[in-house]
DNA sequence: TGTTGATCTATTGTCGACAAGAGGCTCCCG
DNA sequence: CGGGAGCCTCTTGTCGACAATAGATCAACA
């Protein structure tokens, strides 16, 4: 069985919890003097180690349909059990991880059906949230996705998957949040996580990443025109090629299609 | 003094809850006479916490904006605070309870911005929710939904707000079980319990219970000709009066959970 | 008198230890 | 040689205690 033992999750990572400073410790109450109008915000236990735990996940250092002890994981990590056991649960509402109870938490195995799923409501959302972005699609706005763009045009050059992967997640990611609808949002952060996990596993599937940021320079251009038909279409096509594409994933199981119209 | 309800719920100890369904695990199904040997119920104490705080709060018990104290509630219940953080978490995800981090736990307060969100993916959505279905309108699924209506119907003879809504509720469960969607079933599962409370709260714009018989009757007569069109325009009437309805209910809290990136 | 600062308290966050469920293994028995 | 009961161990679930935080209270001071 797959063992967590082997990952690479431990107190010396860099960045992350610090085992010098006590956990929870705020970020800047005291001598926080420079005040940004930025939002602070606060850096929580379990928020940190659900991060950690996040990125293992989608860079494949830890394999899915492996059993996440808690133990050894909150030892690696240096907390204990209980905020631990909050990020899985943070980690579980994003789809990478699934518990039962007395069993365990375990790494989440994409399998086609569920990808199939996404994309069926993604079908009938997207649309929606480009129509309310709409009105939010030039100047800043307009800025945010090309930026993305950039990024995914510079990945690609790069043949730097995960950039590539980034940058597509942050495309879409911001259609979403221009269209400042906070339920969709909501949706699309949790599957993100999922198709992130999904393309990574998937990369094969792309041979040339110049075509993913041709692909969404395309769709860009279609939603510009405002044409909402036009759109719904263009995402229709969009999404199906982006997930059911995908030859057999992870999991064995289910062999029903999942019914679409 | 909060006193939720002065039970205990110990293991050895058979609780007295049961009017609500049983909470945790993603897979909560609830037969009622189907003889096949449907998956065990594992107990688990936070789901059965949940189920009593889920009651207290969509009756009333719990006010709306209160803040929920683990000690004072874990005492009442005669838990310990761990499994009742855990029991917060499930209704978080339900929406009907707000986490601050070091603030606490509160009551959700339903908005009718919040409404007005589920309602517009709602419209989207449960007309697909009816496609996927329809081929299970016949035989046993039908006689699902027809007991959810003979439910409504008896609980507008007697008057019975509760027993109504819930009928309400399972009505549109019903429909997103045979969709045999999984996502689509999660998704309606967080929102209904933010529905039920909301359609608890606004009951005076309810003068006559059976109304909502008789829309319900008429939405499944216009389901049954299984035009697409004409069920998509009914939906939409349909949700839209069930929440646009709505007045000012209360103010919305704003809260989102801190998560890493 | 308004403001700043320290103190105090109620509440959440975290910890280490213990109890209980689940699964595998051995050993007995047919 | 096969089957099953009972242990054995690993893992999760639960608990009570402690640490840290947020907010209120109140005093000192310009």
């Amino acid at each position: 069985m797959v063992n967590v033992e082997t990952t690479t999750i431990r107190k010396d990572n860099p960045m992350t919890l610090s085992p010098n400073r006590p956990p929870g410790s705020t970020v800047g109450r005291r001598e926080d003097g420079d005040i940004s109008l930025g939002r602070i915000h606060q850096r929580t236990t379990p928020g940190t180690v659900a991060g950690v735990l996040r990125t293992a996940i989608l860079d494949g250092t830890l394999a899915p349909g492996s059993q996440l002890r808690e133990a050894h994981i909150a030892a690696d990590l240096g907390v204990s059990r209980a905020p631990l056991r909050e990020a899985l649960s943070i980690l579980a509402d994003e789809g990478l991880v699934v518990k039962i109870a007395y069993k365990g938490a375990f790494v989440a195995e994409v399998s086609a059906k569920g990808m199939a799923e996404i994309a069926s409501l993604r079908k009938r959302l997207e649309p929606y949230a480009i129509e309310l972005a709409l009105p939010r699609l030039s100047g800043a706005g307009r800025t945010k996705i090309v930026r993305t763009l950039q990024d995914m045009a510079r990945g690609a050059d790069d043949g730097d998957l995960t950039r590539t992967i980034d940058a597509h997640m942050s495309f879409h990611r911001v259609i979403y949040e221009l269209s400042e609808h906070g339920l969709l949002l909501d949706l699309w952060r949790s599957w993100e996580s999922q198709l992130q996990l999904f393309l990574s596993a998937d990369h094969q599937s792309f041979p040339d990443l110049h075509d993913v940021v041709a692909e969404h320079e395309r769709l860009l251009t279609i939603i510009d025109t405002g044409d909402l038909e036009a759109i719904t279409r263009e995402i229709d096509r969009h999404v199906h090629g982006s997930t059911d594409a995908a030859p057999a994933a992870t999991t064995p199981v289910d062999g029903s299609q999942p019914s679409n119209a």
